[in-house]
DNA sequence: CTAAATGCAAAACGTTTGCATATAG
DNA sequence: CTATATGCAAACGTTTTGCATTTAG
């Protein structure tokens, strides 16, 4: 599915909940599309967006990612600095899709792969759990860091 | 281990760094070992100590924290709600000690697996990276609120 | 005597909200 | 004409910091 398609998609998600695709919200989504494993903070967002929409402001860039993440065409996350990430839902791969986060230079990688399937079926006859989704990811040092470390 | 044994333990922990276990310190500490399952906010934690020691003051319950944490006595969590939650960090369980979330009434209850002992091996070969440590949530809905959601 | 720790108030930070204005169905 | 969306500035809640004072090795 190529960029067009995508907005367009996009653009029908939010017909339906009486919302429209304005500049700015197609700016935030431009932004997100062309940094896909980036994991922008609201405030990255805004300055990339800043370059395709000058007049756009920090308010809105907040509105537009929690409309999205509602929409699920955004995801939200959380690396316990202080301020949250955002990436566009990846379909298919939400479950298989985890963190890696250096300790040492703060890159974040990823690891696809599905872990947790089985282990939620667990969970949900164990605890009397009903698991809708989860969060997961590994902390620790990236090869780069590692030889850093090391010297 | 009891609870004396257990401050002790702490004490030179803390002495190893060229820190006290001051009143306010121990009183974090005692606020934490009384709510083990509680997952205390901060400001929690400063209310609780607060009727321990009437003159602790909140800066000093964060730097409690942020001392303890370093020192590893102390776990963070963050649910993405805007506020970081505490714990003690129980030995031997920190890899097998799993939060689940309930998204109707925010309850945190627990779910104790070594899940990812296999993967973060697999995590080292195919990503060349070394993981420290991790941070598994489950979200979902927990049984009380799973039948008032069906009501 | 000196290094570490405290309480308080102020500042900082990311995020949200109120409101008047603008935009589009 | 009415809903929805925007930019700006002010407000918010959590966390951090500066500083004068206290405490303890």
């Amino acid at each position: 599915m190529n960029k067009k398609q995508v907005m367009q998609d996009i653009r029908k998600h939010l017909e339906q909940s009486s919302s429209r695709l304005t500049p700015q919200r197609e700016a935030v989504i431009q932004v997100l599309m062309s940094h896909q494993t980036g994991h922008l903070s609201a405030e990255e967002i805004y300055l990339y967006t800043k370059k395709l929409l000058p007049e756009i402001g920090l308010a809105t860039v907040y509105r537009s990612l929690e409309l999205l993440e509602k929409l699920n065409v955004v995801y939200k996350l959380e690396y316990g600095d202080g301020q949250s990430r955002y990436e566009l839902t990846r379909a298919n791969e939400e479950h298989y899709h985890h963190h890696l986060i250096c300790q040492s230079c703060g890159a974040i990688s990823e690891f696809n792969d599905d872990l947790l399937g089985d282990i939620e079926k667990r969970i949900a006859e164990e605890a009397d759990f009903t698991v809708t989704d989860h969060c997961l990811r590994f902390f620790g040092f990236c090869a780069k860091c590692r030889t850093k470390e090391q010297a």
